[in-house]
DNA sequence: GATGAATGAGCCTTCATTCAT
DNA sequence: AATGAATGAAGGCTCATTCAT
């Protein structure tokens, strides 16, 4: 007479769990750590509101959640490419475009970033694992550097650090900062053209730096 | 014991109101919109909460007068640069430089942006200067991209706001992302040196693009 | 001394709702829906002020619930008269007697009406259960006004809403009005003999108004 | 270079209190007491707001000063009627009249009554010259009783006060709460032949209680 | 007489979080 | 595992009122 249509009841934890992580980082990402608002997490995840207290303790540890999860997932992703085949000029290009397209399709990465380190990285700084899981970046990079430098095809004197922080900043600024950007400029940066031409940008960027023969 | 701190009761409006709008950057900069505290302001300030609303009617109307004087001011110091008698290509690594330093030095404005960015220009929107206020950042660029690329100094094909954006771009990400990019690359990416060196890509980055010969 | 008046936390939803209710209508009819306090019905109802939040939104919806309580509760203990078994004119003045004893005992209920219709009826406007909960009102006297009719101790031409507002009135406006009337009158207009002697003006008045033979 | 695209300064205290009081009038008649605000009487009588706080010191004196004024002005206006040589029951008749028409014509004068009514008369209260100024209400209706008693054409055993509570209460009960009864009876209370109809109903009310013969 | 600047108290509402089942 | 009920702290904003000129 009570516990008849009641349910919902998945007692499935695992997919409570990545409901609530979704529903989470859709939030965090679209109104940042303090404008998020956990009834509307629960509400997203079709979840009760305790139950995310009841995983996640608080809604910094949540927080942290989602912004390892989102390192995690652009790392693994990063790491399957496969560019050793490739000609160190083009798995940079590669890389790049791996990155751009990355940041279109995943949009709530460069807005947890961004609002993570409005909060001064408070949350990132409790992930201990969070070196190792972004280690193969800069090894990335740093290999296909060698191999570029060695074949001459790239110009030597580039720090993978230096590249890695270029290549994202060429696409971040543009996608977080597009709202700004389309009033100021008059024109909706979000567009197809729009987008390819940032893109060719980019990589020609990218490609004049590396060449060799053109600085000292 | 009471009639000391008095000191209040300015009757310099122009005063008080340089004194919240002060106030409002340091605290929206720092905590972004959602997370300023219009009582915080208030404090910093030196001034009645209620002056805050007696000026600025509510919490958003405030953020769009910080952020309108925010584009203020750095198109105005922009466009006292007098790049005109600079030979074209120096004339873009020193506004490149400027970027930068206004950045290093002027940290509210690119958090302020972020903030504002996050809430899709929701601000920026009612501000109906906002396109005149900017149109030098375009027409500075112009001015010079054409004088290089008459006198050879800079291969044609590059357009204004793309160098624009790429500008901020290269300067932003590394300081707007500092915390967590500290994080990941175990090293503080804010001492001297790290400047140093970043400054030094960034005007590498920027003259290859732009050198003649090298593209097409 | 901490332990003690613990005694909150009900959980029992019903019961704390009638709480919330039953203050919520004291306080709006002592101060008005403007000189209410969420506050101080939360106080009196002994709750978290949150709770009224929880269960009915905001202080308009509150409001309106206890409005439509309001009205059902008259309408309901009017529906239960039985009066078809009187005599027609007996009835009426039953139902004269009804009105005048419900004011006098529920002081809140026409406390209420006014400052509803100070603000317009806003709140019942968006009671879309109001005309069936009021419909009684009018076929009860209906009702008795056919029947005094045909056995002619009503004289014909009675309006039901014409009658219905007028013993309204007769008790309400005295009753509403009772402090700056006693003031012009300088008398106390509550004590006993003179809540008597308005009851027999208003019985007069109704009696001589229903009898037949005195209008054409 | 300061001083004169000034003013408005009238520099005429009389007419600038009569403005003020107008005002409040009107917006204490459609708010209340606790709805009104000062800053929109100040709007609508286009004064300084602290102005009125020079001429009536606080908000509940500026109410007491509109409450005194409004009764001043309907015993006054009722005053000069002008009854005596009317037939009894034709004077009775015109002054119920006149109070109809009254409230109709001055409808902030039933809803300021209501409001200081919730307020128990506070304000009332302080006003010394209330009795006076409402006497007339009682002797004009006692003079009419006293002819028509002697020439018979009015039964005997009315009292005035009941006779003049009676009168108002018939028109202001049906005005005062013409939002909410509109919503129940589903007709607009306030269209010309609604208030024709309600005119008439009163008439016929008090001619009937009034009538000899009738009541024992 | 008239005005703009400034204040303190308080009000409605929101929100993360905990209790109890 | 899951849920509804309950809470305390605070946040944005309003308002009558006073200060200073």
């Amino acid at each position: 007479m009570k516990g008849e249509a009641r349910t919902k009841r998945r007692h499935d934890p695992d997919l409570t769990k990545s409901l609530i992580l979704d529903a989470a980082k859709k939030e965090f990402a679209e109104k940042g750590f303090d404008g998020a608002r956990i009834d509307q997490i629960a509400a997203t995840a079709n979840v009760n509101k305790q139950l995310i207290y009841y995983y996640f303790d608080n809604k910094d540890t949540l927080f942290t959640h989602v912004l390892q999860a989102a390192y995690q997932d652009i790392r693994t992703k990063e790491a399957a490419l496969e560019l050793d085949h490739l000609p160190a000029r083009d798995a940079v290009l590669e890389l790049m475009d791996f990155t751009w397209h990355y940041y279109l399709e995943n949009p709530e990465f460069i807005q947890l970033l961004n609002s993570e380190n409005q909060l001064k990285a408070r949350h990132l700084k409790e992930v201990d694992t969070i070196v190792p899981i972004n280690s193969s970046w800069l090894s990335i990079t740093q290999r296909i550097l060698e191999r570029g430098q060695q074949d001459g095809t790239i110009r030597p004197g580039i720090d993978a650090m230096q590249l890695n922080i270029t290549m994202s900043a060429l696409g971040f600024f543009y996608l977080i900062n597009q709202s700004t950007l389309s009033i100021i400029y008059q024109q909706d940066l979000k567009r197809p053209e729009a987008l390819a031409t940032r893109r060719k940008v980019m990589r020609e960027t990218i490609a004049c730096w590396l060449a060799p023969g053109l600085l000292p």
